[in-house]
DNA sequence: AAAAAAC
């Protein structure tokens, strides 16, 4: 069933309680998101769900609002909660259990969070005094469950997130293992942004006449996204990503890389350049990367430099920029990194730098999506011989002060200056252009070639990190 | 080719 062409009803036709309605309200909401609309009557009769939906559908209140509703009543025993929800990345739990706050807190529910890189004590407290509502990510867990804190056999409803990705990342073995410590019949919802033959068969094992609620079809981009390809040499990309950055006046945007070292490493660069950025990958400590992520949220943070752990799930409303550094290589992880802009029908932008080397993940791109890419090319991307300093511009004037220096800010977004460990930063460098150029109507057109004097001078060199061979 | 997740 699709719903997204059925005129709407408001969050009170739908069935909710007065506390969890109220809370709605309080958040500002008035109307639910197709995939709410179709949902949430589904849970709250008691059927098992299959939501295809990503994130910034509204996805996580489809089934946190019913949740609550059905869990209002009731009370939780020690160590066994009434409720599981398993997320894939400890990001996107975290996120979850927010929410469960946010439109819970008329309600007097308990709540535990089980995931990994944080301490264990308060997790066993809280296990320990019962918890209608349990978030967790798979391996921490099992891992309570090992140590015999937690006992699954009481849980009504079971919420698998993001199923796709848990595919992905190897943890279907783990979420089988959890499904088959549930015992009895329970309420099963699934969500999930595309179908593999991996999570159709989860489905057919675990889930009971399930209710379809399909609002976006997977592999589609958004209307309202601009997404171009940059043609680049391969030589000096992180030169022409400042370069775009400032040709685009991109202010905010979250640039993605393949690479954990490459995030780290790219990251130091903008930084040097004087943007105001800051990394997030696996291998950082799990209060950095939320720091970091709610600094970013905070608009504290311009630039936020990601692996494939931001790409799906995170809530970060209004990103009007994504920037693929390297093209992803699996094409289902473009959609997804393109997914973070664009989201509740604003527009977007996304840009994804390409070298010659990657034509085939561009190809699987295009195949994936069914349309030719459009490109978008930088002036001076030809290749450029390796090792040489970029050439020094005709006309080397002092640099002028970009008039965008001095121009006005949301005052949030004036905090975490650029590093003190960059002096050589440039302010300029911060806010490249007063206006975004418009994107080209046709697949290719070149722009025109005004560029900020900053980027026209000898680069800093690069991180002196090893570049490895073998 | 990578990333993600338990210690």
């Amino acid at each position: 069933m699709t719903t997204s062409d059925v005129e709407l009803p408001g969050f009170a036709d739908l069935g909710l309680g007065e506390p969890i309605l109220k809370a709605i309200a309080d958040a500002g909401y008035t109307h639910p998101t197709p995939i709410q609309a179709g949902a949430i009557p589904a849970v709250l009769a008691g059927r098992d769900v299959i939501g295809i939906a990503q994130t910034g559908t509204g996805k996580t209140a489809s089934f946190t609002l019913p949740m609550l509703h059905i869990l209002a009543h009731g009370r939780a025993r020690a160590r066994m909660p009434r409720s599981l929800i398993l997320s894939p990345t400890r990001e996107l739990a975290t996120q979850t259990a927010a929410n469960f706050e946010t439109y819970g807190k008329y309600l007097n529910l308990s709540m535990a969070l089980l995931i990994g890189g944080v301490g264990m004590g308060d997790q066993e407290k809280a296990l320990e005094k019962g918890v209608d509502v349990l978030i967790a990510t798979p391996g921490r867990l099992l891992d309570w469950f090992e140590r015999g804190k937690v006992l699954l056999g009481g849980i009504q409803i079971l919420v698998i997130d993001e199923a796709d990705r848990m595919l992905d990342m190897g943890f279907m073995p783990d979420v089988e293992r959890i499904l088959n410590l549930l015992v009895g019949r329970r309420q099963t919802l699934l969500f999930s942004a595309t179908m593999p033959p991996g999570v159709r068969r989860i489905i057919e094992r675990f889930l009971q006449d399930p209710a379809t609620i399909e609002v976006a079809r997977p592999a589609t981009l958004a209307e309202n996204v601009e997404a171009v390809f940059v043609p680049v040499s391969g030589r000096d990309k992180r030169r022409a990503l400042v370069k775009l950055i400032a040709q685009q006046a991109v202010s905010k945007a979250i640039i993605f890389a393949n690479r954990k070292r490459e995030v780290a490493s790219l990251n130091r660069y903008l930084q040097s350049v004087g943007l105001n950025a800051r990394d997030i990958h696996g291998d950082l400590e799990q209060v950095h990367r939320q720091a970091t992520l709610d600094a970013f949220k905070a608009d504290q943070v311009d630039f936020l430099v990601a692996t494939d752990v931001a790409a799906r799930g995170l809530d970060i409303s209004d990103m009007p920029v994504v920037i693929n550094y390297d093209v992803p290589f699996n094409p289902d992880d473009y959609i997804h990194r393109i997914g973070r802009t664009g989201r509740a029908g604003r527009s977007g932008r996304a840009f994804t730098l390409e070298t010659p080397e990657e034509a085939k993940s561009v190809a699987a791109i295009e195949k994936l999506t069914g349309k030719p890419v459009r490109r978008l090319e930088l002036p001076g991307e030809e290749p450029v011989t390796n090792g040489a300093k970029p050439a020094k511009p005709a006309r080397e004037r002092r640099p002028r002060r970009e008039a965008a220096n001095g121009e006005p800010r949301p005052a949030a977004s004036r905090r975490g200056r650029a590093p003190a460990a960059m002096p050589s930063s440039r302010p300029a460098a911060r806010r490249p252009a007063a206006k975004p150029e418009p994107l080209p109507e046709a697949p290719v057109v070149a722009f025109g070639d005004h560029i900020p004097r900053f980027l026209l001078r000898p680069v800093p060199v690069a991180t002196p990190s090893k570049a490895k061979a073998g």
